[in-house]
Parts: structure tokens; sequence; C-alpha cells
RNA sequence: GCCGGGAUGGCGGAACGGUAGACGCGACGGACUCAAAAUCCGUUGUCCGAAAGGGCGUGCGGGUUCGAAUCCCGCUCCCGGUACCA
């Protein structure tokens, strides 16, 4: 009987799911596991990504039910967002079409996979039954003060009259037209996250990891300080933040951000034409380019100036683009003696610098003479009140000069300490479509109110035209505009709709209770799966999702939203405190699949030249040609329909292949034409652009699911991933086609060997042990090796026939249970053709016997000066003594020795002794 | 630019500061076959050597250590994020 993938897949599918095997139900009397993985965009086909971040996921969430635990392990889609708006302007199919479309096909997709996945309990966000609580959740932190209405800039295209996203801006340029874009304040919805600072700064009892709580404590980038208030000289206040007040006496100059409100009125006619003419270039950049520090400044003289309050001086007040207009309050004072950025600045533009730090154990800084800024610790100079204070390198008040300038600041009204953060609020409006509409009205009053619980949700009408007019299409929808507020008068219906991000900062509670027209989520449901224990994803989503839904989650908390949840939990004797804190107690990361690399077809061209090209009369396939072989020789590096782009002998030819022009590839049979010319493809991200997607339907076909979830989680370092290689795949088929043939194989004993027979066994116990330890840590690499290990030790016992049927059958169940989270079929199969009783996939997970596994012995590398010169077999108790006397007396070591004595000796047994002479 | 990550045989990757290269792919040699595929057996970091054995070797340059792929300092290149791709 052969290993028949397609139909053993196909019937255990259909077998699980007249079961009901992966139906997740609360059971408090099972211990919970709520597992999740990031939902994807239904951005059409699965594609290997979706596997690579899934299959393991699913293997892990298998493990865990093998290992006890009642797993809820759900999916959905995160269903709004620009892809499918993208598709109706170009291809104009309706965005609810084209993503129903591909939520079908995706969900077939994942059931291809063998996930264990409750189907029952999907989400699509971009359903009215989903988007009436993400509204409604909107309004609730609208009414917990946490969503206000604020401005910010957007890219704005005056072409086509309309929002651009970052993807869709290019050099500057909207990517469709090539027309200039431009920055463009606009009011917009915000959610209060910066209130929220402090509290996602602390990771207490969360087990993320580290570099991802790095990127967002970098991004949360909280800084202490003092608020500072300037006077300009027309007597408005101007307030900046500074990480250093101390040196508030050497502030020569202030630096605006073109945006700022004074700019206006500190500018003075003369510089009038050149401050608008910076802004608006400013207005041309994006804030990547405003921060590239390498860049050479620039920056523009207001004619203004303005009051240092600590010493009177009237200091000059420019705009620069590196003053961004989000941070702090949008201005600084510029200390260019002790800051980097602000010393070439004056340098640049010919500002004077003031010294105020005499540098720890050095000669006073000399000015004119700096040729860099000093931002080390020493004695504060010509500081008025804080002369003589010790200046060192502690940030806010630890810094003896900043909390002295701090505490007299405070005295005299001037300024007071404070924190900043780099982080900003939420902004959460899009005016876009496809999104959930953001459930406010607009009064005739200018009042803003909210549209009520019962008429939620504010449905997106379906009948919108893309083509007509420009922008968000809801801006032109006479009847969504036309609402009516509490009081029954005409008001504007808000056509901006929610950020996506919104959508899947609360998903994971959908999950628990997909249908319930009451609740955005059941407290009973929830108090039995809340938190979720593990999460895992892709690292991208570092700072902006996994932020976002730990702000949800802590707003909710602090709504309310989880009393009736937490009262629920008690009443089944559960613990609430602290379980609303954070949404997921554990995160894992995973890594991208990348393109496989591919060498063009070597080409030979005949044709003539014409201006800048060739056009070709033949072009013929010959991997050995030689240079001079025909006008044009060279690999394909790129094809764009019939004009190829050839490497010929250095530089790049571009050659038009016309209808009439023969088309020769040997390998091909019959008449070949341009479009099967193969052209160089580079390690890089996969994409249908690019011509470099492997799709996962064909491998599953041509191997089987079972093979592709084992090949994914063999051959890369899951957090890292790395380029396919097709190649590679046939190694995780011959595996389980070996699983197979092992499992159905007659043993009987030969001569049944005692020592065979505990070697077996031991090395059964040993992968269980590591299998085990490999799945819990996320290594499916090393398991799915270490299965393999077990697989060759079976194969030449099977040939042997050393060991007896009993140790046998314990081999071949345990391969069969280890591999049955990460090939889910073809484990079932066999267990059932072996008799087993019961799907695989609810049998205890094989633990290991230490006392089976434990090695009798182990090598003993004997070094000498670290160089390994002689290996020893010891038994594992061997100490230190006997181990040193072993190594001493190998013939290596005393060749080495030369009759001498060593140095010294250090012996770590009963693995190692190295030998110092 | 800034923040985070990475670099190990021909390739993917293993390796508590202690035997570098587990496991797999590929390649090479052999068996089976009329032949090929599939399958099976063996070899495979590299250099010198008939062998025994030895030299070198984890992106580059330094350092710590009895001992460094692993820790520290300084670089190079690549990947992710950079707030409206998700």
């Amino acid at each position: 009987m052969r290993y028949d993938h397609a139909a053993i897949e196909q019937k255990w599918r259909e077998q699980w799911e007249a079961d009901g095997l992966y139906r997740a139900r609360v059971d408090w009397d099972k211990p919970k596991h709520y597992a999740l993985t990031m939902l994807p965009y239904p951005s059409g086909e699965l594609h290997m990504g979706h596997w690579y971040a899934v299959a393991p996921s699913d293997a892990r969430a298998r493990y865990m039910r093998m290992k006890g635990y009642n797993v809820l392990f759900p999916m959905g889609f995160d269903a709004f967002g620009l892809p499918a708006e993208n598709a109706a302007i170009q291809r104009n199919i309706h965005p609810p079409t084209w993503t129903y479309a591909n939520i079908d096909r995706m969900r077939n997709g994942f059931k291809s996979m063998g996930t264990m996945f409750d189907w029952d309990r999907e989400v699509a966000s971009c359903d009215p039954s989903y988007y009436r609580w993400t509204q409604w959740l909107f309004k609730k932190l609208y009414e917990g003060g946490l969503a206000y209405r604020g401005e910010a800039v957007v890219n704005w295209s005056p072409t086509l009259q309309t929002v651009l996203a970052n993807e869709q801006v290019i050099d500057g340029k909207d990517e469709r037209t090539g027309q200039p874009v431009i920055q463009k304040l606009m009011a917009q919805w915000f959610f209060a996250l910066t209130r929220y600072a402090e509290q996602l700064l602390d990771f207490d009892g969360i087990d993320w990891p580290d570099p991802i709580r790095m990127m967002q404590t970098n991004w949360i980038g909280r800084s202490e300080g003092a608020d500072v208030t300037f006077a300009t000289e027309h007597g408005d206040e101007l307030e900046v933040f500074t990480t250093r007040p101390d040196t508030l006496w050497g502030a020569t100059f202030m630096v605006l951000a073109p945006e700022h409100t004074l700019v206006g009125s500190l500018t003075t006619d003369e510089q009038r034409a050149a401050v608008t003419a910076y802004q608006e270039a400013t207005a041309r950049r994006s804030e990547i380019e405003r921060m590239e520090a390498e860049r050479e400044k620039t920056g523009v003289f207001t004619g203004g100036y303005a009051v240092n309050p600590v010493n009177d001086e009237r200091i000059p007040v420019w705009i620069a683009d590196y003053v961004l207009p989000t941070y702090g309050s949008g201005a600084i004072m510029a200390v260019p003696a002790h800051d980097e950025r602000d010393f070439e600045f004056a340098r640049q533009f010919e500002l004077p610098v003031v010294p105020v730090i005499h540098p720890a154990g050095q000669e006073p800084l000399v000015e004119p003479g700096m040729d860099e800024s000093y931002v080390g610790p020493g004695v504060m100079v010509d500081s008025g009140p804080i002369t003589g204070v010790e200046t060192n390198l502690e940030k806010g008040r630890k810094n003896p000069s900043v909390a002295a300038t701090i505490d007299w600041l405070e005295e005299r009204g001037l300024g007071r300490e404070a924190v900043n953060y780099r982080v900003r609020d939420w902004l959460i409006s899009r005016q876009r479509y496809w999104g959930s509409p953001i459930p406010m009205v607009f009064k005739d009053s200018g009042e803003i109110e909210a549209v009520p619980d019962d008429a939620l949700p504010v449905l997106l009408p379906d009948d919108v035209d893309f083509q007509q007019g420009s922008g968000n299409p809801l801006n032109w929808h006479e009847e969504f505009l036309r609402a009516v507020d509490s009081e029954g008068e005409p008001a504007r219906r808000e056509t901006d709709t929610l950020d996506t991000f919104m959508c899947s900062s609360w998903y994971q509670l959908r999950y628990l209770s997909p249908d319930d027209e009451d609740h955005a989520f059941d407290p009973e449901e929830a108090a039995y799966w809340l938190p979720v224990d593990v999460y895992t994803g892709g690292a991208e989503h570092a700072t902006m999702h996994l932020l976002y839904t730990r702000f949800f989650t802590k707003a909710l908390r602090d709504i309310g939203l989880y009393d009736a949840t937490a009262e629920a939990m008690r009443a089944h004797g559960r613990d609430p405190s602290g379980l609303f804190d954070e949404p997921m107690l554990m995160y894992r990361s995973q890594g991208q699949i990348l393109g496989e690399e591919r060498a063009g077809d070597i080409v030979v061209v005949d044709g003539v030249r014409e201006e800048g090209r060739v056009v070709a009369h033949s072009v013929r396939v010959e991997p050995g040609a030689s240079a001079d072989a025909g006008l044009v020789v060279g690999e394909i590096v790129r094809r764009t329909e019939n004009v190829l782009q050839v490497a010929a002998g250095g530089e790049s030819v571009t050659v038009e292949v016309p209808e009439s022009a023969t088309v020769d590839i040997p390998a091909i049979q019959g008449t070949n034409d341009v479009n099967q010319l193969k052209h160089h493809l580079e390690i890089q991200r996969m994409s249908k652009s690019r011509g470099n997607v492997i799709d996962p339907g064909d491998l599953v076909a041509q191997y089987g699911a079972d093979t592709v979830r084992t090949y994914l989680m063999f051959a890369y370092e899951w957090q890292k991933g790395g380029p396919w290689d097709s190649r590679g795949i046939v190694g995780a088929h011959r595996f389980l086609d070996d699983v197979w043939k092992l499992g159905t194989a007659d043993y009987s004993a030969v001569s049944v060997d005692e020592s065979a027979v505990a070697a077996l066994r031991r090395l059964v116990h040993q992968t269980r042990a590591k299998v085990d330890r490999d799945m819990a840590a996320f290594k499916w690499n090393t398991a799915v090796a270490a299965l393999m290990g077990l697989r060759n030790e079976l194969q030449s016992v099977q040939r042997s026939g050393a060991v007896d049927e009993e140790a046998w059958a314990e081999g071949i169940d345990t391969l069969l249970l280890l591999l049955a989270p990460i090939a889910p079929f073809i484990a079932e199969e066999v267990w059932h053709l072996r008799g087993g009783e019961g799907s695989v996939h609810v049998q205890a997970w094989p633990e290991a016997d230490p006392e089976v596994a434990r090695d009798e012995t182990v090598t003993m590398v004997v070094q000498v000066n670290g160089k390994v010169r002689d290996r020893i077999e010891v038994g594992v108790d061997t100490d230190e003594g006997e181990a040193i006397s072993l190594a001493l007396a190998s013939e290596r070591v005393q060749g080495f020795l030369e009759g001498g004595e060593p140095k010294k000796v250090i012996a770590r047994p009963p693995k190692l002794v190295n030998i110092v002479i």
C-alpha cells in the first residue's frame, strides 16, 4: 500500500469536520489555552507566507491540546483596507464582492492546510455584525474621553483632490499620476494613546521577545526634562520642551517647525517670501526625509526674536524642517555648544555658540574655535544661579544641573518639570470608503454627536461610485451624508472611516462569541478563555498593531468593559485581578519567506539596432553561447511583456521582441514565445509583479499538505525566515513516505539484542524530550530534525531486527504521536491503520521517561591548549579526578606533554578536559 | 537618518562560553535496471598528506578567556519598521 496523500487528506478533512473534532467549547473542568495567530488581510489566494505563519502556529495549538489543554484556536479576516479599493478603481470590482470572494478562497486554503481552526468562530472585520461593535467600541472610548477631534497632516494630492496612503507616495509624487503630493493639515479623530504611554512601557507579566519590547520602548520614546516658556517680541508665549534645561544660558537661537502657529506673527516683511517658500518646500517632504540627520541642515530666519526667560537675552527665531510639529511643542531652544544638531545648524548659518559646560578633566571650551559640540559631563559655567553645579550623563533629575535648573525655573514660574513622549496619539481617521464608518454626526451648529446605539451599525452603502469624482466616494453619497441628530434635526454624517488597526485591536474578543448580537463579546466565554495565552505573527507589527492592541485592552479595562467578565470569573472561582491589563501573555514572531533565486536564460539575439534598443528577428536560448554568437548575447535580467533586459558583457541592453521574431527555447518543445523566456530572480519578497510567487496549492497537489507543513517547519529558523528553495521539499516528502512505510510495515524481531533494545528505547525517550522542548520553544526545525533522526534509527532497526516487538511498537507510536501536530493527516491515517483507538489528535502527548532516556556513556573530549587532540568514551558519572587521569593517560596527550607537567588542567567532566602546557 | 534583527559548507540550517557543521537538500561513487526514474548503500567544510596525522575555517578588524559562531569594542553588507500597506 502506497502513501496516497491526496486520498488521505481529503478523507480526514471530511471526517474531522463531521466529528466536530475542532469545536472549542468552554469547559471549566479543563485548563484552557487560547492560541491566536494574526488574522490575515484577504488579498486573494493563500500564499507561502500565510502557510509559514499559520502551519507552525497550528502545530503548536495541536501540541498544547495533546498536552491536556482545552484549546481555542480561531481564525478570521482583517478585511477592510486599501487593496479592495484599488481593485475597485482599477478593475471596477466592488470592494465587498472582491473581499468576500477572497475570503472564500483563503478559508478553503486554510482547510486544505489541515488547520484545527474552529470555523464556527470565524470573523470578518468588514461584516456589519463585526463593525457594528467596532463602532460601538469607538463610541465607548469617545464617551470615556479617550477619543477626540484634532488636526494632523495627510498626503494630499492636489491633482486628484484626494488623500493618499504613504505607500502611494513615491519621492513626493503620486505613484499613479506622478504629480506632486503635499502635506495638508486636516481635522480628524484620535485616540488618546499618549495617556497610556507610561503603562505601555511596563511589560511586567508578559512574555514578549526583548527586541519587540525594545522597539516599543524606543517608539514610545520617553524623555525627562522641562517645559520652558519663552516670549516672542510681540509678547506671545512660546513654549519649548527640553531635556537639558540646565543649558538654557547657552541658548543662542530658537528653531520652530515650519508649521508652528507663531511663525506667521514672528516673520518680518523682509523675510516673509523666504519663509513662505521654505514652508512650501517642507510640505513636499516626508517625515523620514526630514529626519535624515546626515542631510545638510536647511532653515530660514523668520526675522523675529524671542526672549530667553533666564537671562532676558534676545535671540533670533528660525524655522527648520528637522524640527517636527508633532514632537513636544514643535519648537526647540538651540544650544549649539552642547547639542550636535544645533551645532551643525549654527555653523551652517553662522549663529553664535556659547559654551556653558566646563568639560570634566579638560581645558575650558573656547569659542570661536570649537569644532564639535560637547555633550559630556563637567561643571556648569556662565549660567547664573547654577554656575558651578556639576553635570553628568544622567537623564532628568538624576543630573544635578538639570535638577537645580528645574527647581529654579519652578520657583520663578518660568517653567516646570515635564516628561515628553515621542509617541503620538493614535490617528484613527481615514478618508476612505472601505473601512468602518465612524458613528458620528455633525450638527448644523457645529456640535458633534454620536449615533445612538440602537442605530448601529452605520452601514456602508453598497451603491458607491469609484469612477465618479475623486477621493472617498462617501463624500459624494447624498443619502449617506444625510443624517439626523438626537433632536431629529438634519445633520451631516461623518465620512471618515476607522483605521483598520482598530478592527484588529479587539478581534481576539470577538472570536469568543462572533454571533452575539447583544455584546461585543460574551462575558461567560471571556471569563474562561481570556487572556490570549500565545500570540504569533510577523515582527513587522512590533510597534503599530502590537502597541495599539495593548492600548486598546487597557482602555477597555478602564472604561469598565471587562467588569461583567470579571464578575463571571469570580462566579467560577477564577481570580480576575491583572487579567485585563494585557491582551496577549506570550508573543512570538516569525520571519518572512522570500522568493527563490533563479538564473535567467542565456540568449543569443539577432536583429537590428535602433536608438537605445535592439529590435529582435530571432531569440535563441543557448546556455553556453560565446559572446560573439550573435548581435546580443547574455542573461535575461528582466522581462516586461515583450521587452527584455539582457546583461551583455557588462552592459544592459534593451531588446524588443516583436510578434514577427522567432523565439527558440530548445528545452520547451513546439513553437515558443517570448512569455516562456525566464528572467533572473533576486532573493526578495514574493510578489506577483516580480513573478517569483510559489503557489502552495500546487505543492499541496503534488506532495500533500503534510509535506508542505513539515517542510516549512523544517527548513527555516522560524524567527528568521529566508528564501524559498523548491528542491528541499523532497526531503520532507521522503521523510513522510518513510514514516508511512515504517508505520505500515510488519515488523518481527530476528535476534533480540538487549543492548539494541536499550539503545532504541533511549533514543525514543530522548526524542520525546527533545521534541517536547522544541515545540514548547517554537523551534520547529530541530523538532522535525529529531523526528528524522528517529526515523533513521527505526529504519536501521528494521534492517537488523534486533529489538523486540514491544520496543518497536513504542518507537513507531512515539514517532506518530510526536509527528501528529506537524503532519496531522498522515499521523491520523497510520495511527488508525495500526489499530489506534480514537483520533491521534486527542491522544496524550508521549512524555519522556528520564531513566530510559539517560545516556550511559559519553564522548569526553581531551583538548591541549584548547585544541581537540583526543576523544575518550567514558561513563556519564565520571568525576573530575577520573577524567583528568584518563586524559593525562592518553597517548596523544603524552606526545604533546613530552614528559613535562601541564601548567594547568581544566576539567568539565564528563564532557571535556583541557590541558594547558 | 533613527529603532530592531541578521551574516556559519555548494544551499537551508544545528551547536548550555566546552567535539563547529546535527538534520535535510544538492553533488559524487556504487547497487538494482536493457535504460531511465524511483529506491537502497557509501562519501562529502577546506588545504597538505599514501596513510597516520596536521594546518586553516562561523561577514571584516581588534579584545576578554584555559577555551569564543556564542561575550565586549569598532566596522561592512542585507532584512523589517519608521505612524494612511497590512
